[in-house]
DNA sequence: TATAAAAGTTAGGTTAATCTAACAAAAATT
DNA sequence: AATTTTTGTTAGATTAACCTAACTTTTATA
């Protein structure tokens, strides 16, 4: 069993051994700084998460999250993602305003839940940022983010993200059937313009060249990585 | 601000000081025995509640809570039961396993979260319990709960619990649509077998008296009383 | 390479929430 | 009323999570 601070340690580790990228690995004031505690407040629970497994540490040395501790991290991540795509989705709250809630519901341990909830979401691949959920077996999806505009005829994508959270694109995006984790299909590219016909859940409509470039989307068939041993996303 | 022990200690006080009745008054011991810690425990919070106004108390007297600690005590019992409606209903978990887990959530204290809640829940007035959700500033309605087969001819009363929580009762009330918070009139009751026709969303079914004692109904029009000042439910 | 700066550690302290063991007061019973 | 039982309190410890202040190691740079 996990506090709620040491979960807040293994989120923190795997953020910033993402950000650090070269090795993953991590220093103690990098951390405090991240957390928003003191040094020395870090250096004890380094010890308890050592003692724990969750990290590898020497003294004066770099800390190096272990498979466990990313595994106990990424259950973390996921809880957050499942959570903040329920408080957007359900109950109807902005982009803002969705981490801080989430925050505080992802300590709340119960397996059954979280399942439970994942389901009620139908199995949402991304939260409303754009960033992937991983799967119930901490295995996540690499893909590779790219704006609509720049996607070919043909082409199958899944819309992921958006450049901004204004109410007015919330809402254009709406009554063309688009939104997060809806998949689409480039059926043709006017070359005039740059406007797209698509194809929404068997609804064709057309989207100016700047709408597609608002939209983040990823291709449809990305390999899924177990343990996280490659970036969140972002990828390139 | 209330930590989550402090929060359990409010709820509690509530919960023993309804039962208790008479003066509402509640001992260490007891308070003790309920959260499942050592009398010695709880002395020492009794003197944190105390400096933080939530509770009367002297050395060696009884403890009672004040009107800003029921304020507080009530928001955690509307946060609880909001949390168990929603597990229910849209996270299809059953009777025996939406406490536990509504132990947990209840703690997120966040009022625009709750606010939300109870917006997408369509602002429901019993848990899946049967027992009242207080409403947003603190008022719990008094009812008096009995069972449907003891209720009039013409009388419009709303469901709000089952004896037992069979699966097959449960489908067998979906079936006829009823379920808790939903109204319905008595339309007939037959002599011979004291089985009911009743109105329920436009549609009339025929219900055996069988079925009728196990399910648990308010009358549709009781008053609201605010800051608790009486008996959560079951007031006769 | 010596030294200054940055990074990391230790020692000692605080608060919330818990415990055990011993003690004191109140209530119940003989 | 005296005594026993129940109830409540105090003192002293422990653990997690934090702090400050002083110290040490590593790294960077003059």
């Amino acid at each position: 069993m996990l506090s709620a601070t040491e979960e807040n340690y293994l989120k923190a580790l795997i953020k910033i051994s993402e950000k650090n990228s070269v090795d993953g690995k991590v220093g103690t004031n990098e951390l405090a700084l991240d957390l928003g505690v003191k040094p020395a407040t870090v250096n004890d629970m380094l010890k308890r998460l050592k003692d724990k497994k969750l990290i590898d540490y020497e003294k004066y040395g770099k800390i190096k999250i272990t498979k466990s501790g990313k595994k106990s991290g990424i259950e973390i991540i996921r809880r957050h993602r499942l959570w903040e795509t329920f408080l957007f989705d359900k109950l109807k709250f902005t982009w803002d305003e969705i981490h801080e809630i989430a925050e505080l519901l992802e300590h709340v341990n119960n397996p059954k839940l979280i399942e439970r909830l994942d389901e009620f979401l139908n199995y949402p691949q991304f939260d409303p940022h754009g960033d992937v959920i991983p799967n119930s077996k901490g295995e996540i999806k690499i893909h590779f983010k790219k704006t609509l505009s720049s996607a070919k005829v043909g082409q199958v994508v899944r819309m992921v993200a958006m450049k901004e959270n204004s109410d007015v694109l919330l809402k254009h995006l709406f009554e063309l059937g688009l939104g997060i984790n809806k998949t689409l299909k480039v059926v043709k590219i006017q070359p005039f313009d740059l406007s797209m016909n698509i194809l929404v859940e068997k609804k064709t409509t057309t989207i100016s060249n700047k709408l597609a470039e608002n939209i983040f989307v990823v291709c449809n068939d990305c390999k899924v990585i177990g343990e996280c041993n490659k970036k969140l996303c972002d990828l390139e």
